[in-house]
DNA sequence: CTATTTACCTATCATTTCAATAGGTTTATA
DNA sequence: TATAAACCTATTGAAATGATAGGTAAATAG
């Protein structure tokens, strides 16, 4: 399942993007209008600057915006940077140490195949799309 | 994340698939071929006799066999029987109390198309096909 | 009848993850 | 210099996960 990190991001992605263009947000603006905490927020904007999808800027006058244009966000990244991967099952996860049955295993096959299709979908719809309900 | 109780499940039904037809499978059997610990085992079988989609006889002779024929399982029935519910967000689980956001959440309907994804996929998806890597 | 084999049942455990909170530090502006 | 803001580290409580332990009931074989 996707956790609340992942959903509140997309949330917070959603909103900035609805902000006045090339202003700073500040995160209290946020949680308000996305009814967040203010603390849990912070640890999750933080993941989303070092990930280079949102810019923070400290002190009076600073916050929170966007990197880019909403149509150049996927979703897709945006929940693999938070969630970090979206691998449906630890087997497939990014440095799983190679598992001794795989060769045997009758089911990997479906594990990659839902993967792919997770991937596809996510990936496909852009932060743009998802504010216009375009998917 | 499907956890490993669902994917136990499905490698025990495929095992189980590929056995003699009407004859029943003891669990320590199935617990050295999949290489899974008995006692873990146990439970998981439990839920999936409880569910209906498995057979279990006690005593000699006895073990469990499968109540249909392969093509008749849904790869995702059996999911949903020991995952709870393939739904991909808190509040699209069955039984969750309305959100009070819900008419306002950005991103509701993009779980919404998620999930539908998802069931339509393992819901396509048979015993056998698995079986044989036919999806 | 008795021993054996098997499923079934209840409880407990250790670890990890999840969601959230607390309190302080740095940076920039007015 | 006061204030507003992001940034940082640590901690917490609760739940889920994966697994184990020990016993009970039923069926069969000898």
């Amino acid at each position: 399942m996707i956790s609340t990190k992942a959903r509140y991001a997309l949330r917070v992605m959603t909103d900035l993007a609805g902000q006045e263009k090339n202003s700073y947000i500040p995160l209290k603006d946020i949680a308000i209008r996305q009814e967040i905490s203010e603390k849990y927020l912070e640890s999750i904007l933080k993941t989303l600057v070092k990930g280079n999808i949102l810019k923070g800027v400290r002190g009076k006058g600073g916050g929170y915006m966007l990197t880019r244009p909403p149509k150049d966000y996927t979703v897709g990244e945006i929940i693999e940077l938070t969630e970090g991967s979206l691998a449906p099952v630890a087997c497939l996860m990014p440095g799983a140490r190679s598992c001794p049955r795989r060769e045997k295993c009758a089911t990997l096959p479906l594990w990659k195949k839902y993967g792919a299709l997770t991937h596809d979908f996510f990936y496909n719809i852009t932060l743009e799309d998802l504010i216009n309900n375009n998917f």
